[in-house]
RNA sequence: CUGCCCGUAGCUCAGUCGGAUAGAGCAUCAGCCUUCUAAGCUGAGGGUCACAGGUUCGAUUCCUGUCGGGCAGGCCA
């Protein structure tokens, strides 16, 4: 095996980019002492022909300098220092300048790659926060539905690209165990017990319909001997919650989803905590007596109008457990919270933040932030269907993972960023389940782990071969995809976004696929055929790296 | 009526801190398996980036307005 102590060792992940943003620097302060501080923009030229990086500097430059932008281009490319990863630049179009990398810069990603195995695309940014990312956060009346499951993976995947970048982060499910709802499940069980026990009567009109009611009074009535005629109403309603928490857990369970924690509504009453914040909001003179409630001065804060704390019944309404519950987060040291809901909780967004602010506790004013996602649309047999959990009619999580599988549902959830509405088909998830994104990327995986499987030598050892012959524009497409992956991690992890990184992996599957195509791997130049296998050792890496982000499994065999 | 999100190819969607020729998948059409997995590859067709103004060297991107879709606007949650 050749030698490859000629070739620079890179401990740490090389920054071209920040590498060429120092030439442009240098020779700045030579043709234009003074503008420093310009920004310098360096942008992923989009076509091949551009070369690697773009600059606009020197149209930016021209201006302020009264010169032609080209001729300023021209002083600037004269004035840059020489670079063992700078290959040539040129001037095009109105003043654009276009650096082209050499295939040293490129090649050295692999090298990286290869020795940081699962840590490539992870960093720890200079002020890591504890965050608390809130999720699902169902309340336990029903079956999780479509849109629970569109959080579960949106939730899950924000936070584990937050624990890349070295945050600490508390996945949190807070349950709504507490109010009008949870009263109305209870009554909603003890009617079908009494049903089922022969007694005439009706179910309450805004009662919960579904089939999964019946069940759980049926159970009940197994279960309870003692309360033989399904009286007791507080027995009744802990047990249909306990039901439900259970159902739901094995649900996320089956997605793949772990919770740090679970947070009780009710937990806020019984701790006081709930009355604690509503006192405090007093004190702090934010409040006002009107009609017999209490109401918050949430106009003080870009609201609209002012909200009503606690009604002239007594109870709260639903957004005081909801401050009082972000006291929580504050007080166990969360320097930020994001919560991820459905775009229909936006009124909510205001509220919470005006409680906190008028608490004057020192929360940040974006304090908690908020992943709003658009509606999920089902249809089945080209219809939409209706989701009511009254009515009984929903698609749950539970029918999406046994239809469809549980990677290609999450990888479905996470293909659009979360501002948009998404429509999922049923019929085209179980049907063309093999034409879904998720196994093309898969794929690609299996197909490299079945290169190595024929050629049988030690993976490790390609660390340390020699990158030169990685020349063909595949396998420049290819170190380029691999090397843009940390910054496509840092971004999505930083917009919140995990959409970013399916597209990156379905553009460097594609790459893989293309290269698989076009060139053999297992040539008789073993120079040559090491290289390769290096290069596509690392792509296996990074698309098992980029699928762990996303909770998608990648299989060695397809 | 007011606020927020969205409007990009036949369909589902990326892209947009203002940059050069706007992308992908599905669908359609034409090719590629004696070679490491064809769940793949190569190529073709398909667009007034909803519409109209404005800002400037340059707008799909920023601003205003209009139209269309979704969600909110309760002493419901």
């Amino acid at each position: 095996m050749p030698d490859a102590i000629d070739i620079p060792i890179v401990q740490d992940h090389l920054d071209l980019k920040q590498a060429l943003n120092e030439l442009i620097q240098q020779a700045l302060s030579v043709i234009a002492p003074g503008e420093e501080s310009v920004a310098v923009t360096l942008e992923r030229s989009k076509l091949t022909q551009h070369g690697d990086y773009a600059s606009n500097i020197a149209m930016q430059l021209a201006k302020g300098l009264k010169r032609n932008p080209r001729d300023v281009a021209k002083d600037l490319i004269g004035d840059l220092p020489p670079s063992p990863y700078l290959e040539k630049t040129e001037i095009a179009g109105p003043g654009f300048i276009n650096f082209f990398l050499t295939p040293l810069a490129k090649q050295q990603v692999v090298r990286t790659i290869l020795r940081s195995g699962e840590q490539f695309g992870r960093q720890r940014v200079p002020r890591p926060e504890k965050i608390n990312v809130e999720f699902v956060s169902a309340n336990p009346t029903g079956p999780l539905h479509v849109g629970h499951g569109r959080q579960a993976a949106l939730g899950d995947a924000i936070a584990t690209l937050l624990e890349t970048q070295g945050h600490e982060v508390c996945r949190e499910f807070y349950y709504n165990d507490a109010g009008n709802q949870i009263a109305n499940l209870g009554n909603s069980v003890q009617a079908r017990i009494k049903q089922q026990l022969g007694e005439y009567i009706e179910l309450p009109e805004d009662g919960y319909r579904g089939h999964y009611i019946m069940e759980i009074a049926h159970r009940y009535v197994e279960q309870h001997t003692a309360d033989s005629s399904g009286g007791n109403l507080p027995a009744v309603t802990a047990f249909a919650v306990q039901e439900l928490r259970n159902e739901q857990d094995r649900d996320l369970q089956a997605f793949g989803v772990k919770f740090d924690s679970y947070f009780l509504e009710s937990s806020l009453y019984t701790a006081g905590r709930v009355d604690k914040t509503v006192t405090a909001l007093q004190a702090a003179r934010k409040t006002y007596d009107q009609d017999g409630a209490v109401w918050l001065r949430t106009t003080e804060y870009g609201d609209d109008k002012d909200r009503v704390m606690r009604k002239s019944d007594g109870a709260y309404t639903y957004f005081v457990p909801d401050v009082a519950y972000h006291v929580t987060k504050w007080e166990r040291g969360f320097s930020r919270a994001i919560n991820v809901q459905g775009a229909d909780h936006h009124s909510t967004v205001i509220r919470v933040r005006a409680g906190l602010q008028a608490l004057g506790i020192g929360v940040p004013h974006d304090y908690p932030e908020y992943v709003l996602h658009q509606m999920v649309t089902v249809m089945r047999d080209k219809e939409e269907v209706k989701i009511s959990k009254r009515a009984g009619s929903y698609v749950t999580v539970r029918d999406l993972i046994d239809e469809a599988g549980r990677d290609a549902v999450r990888y479905f959830f996470l293909m659009r960023k979360a501002d948009s509405q998404l429509i999922f088909d049923i019929d085209l998830a179980r049907s063309q389940s093999e034409d879904n994104p998720v196994y093309y990327v898969q794929y690609a995986h299996a197909r490299i782990c079945s290169v190595f499987g024929k050629w049988g030598g030690d993976v490790r050892a390609l660390a340390d071969v020699n990158l030169a012959p990685l020349t063909s524009p595949y396998e420049m497409d290819l170190l380029q995809a691999l090397y843009d992956y940390p910054g496509v991690v840092a971004g999505a992890a930083a917009e919140r976004a995990p959409h970013l990184i399916t597209y990156h992996l379905k553009d460097l599957a594609g790459k893989l696929h293309s290269y698989y195509n076009a060139e053999q791997f297992l040539v008789a130049d073993e120079e040559l055929k090491v290289a390769r296998l290096a290069l596509i050792a690392a792509t296996r890496q990074v698309i098992r790296n980029g699928l762990g982000l996303l909770g998608v499994t990648a299989p060695e065999k397809m």
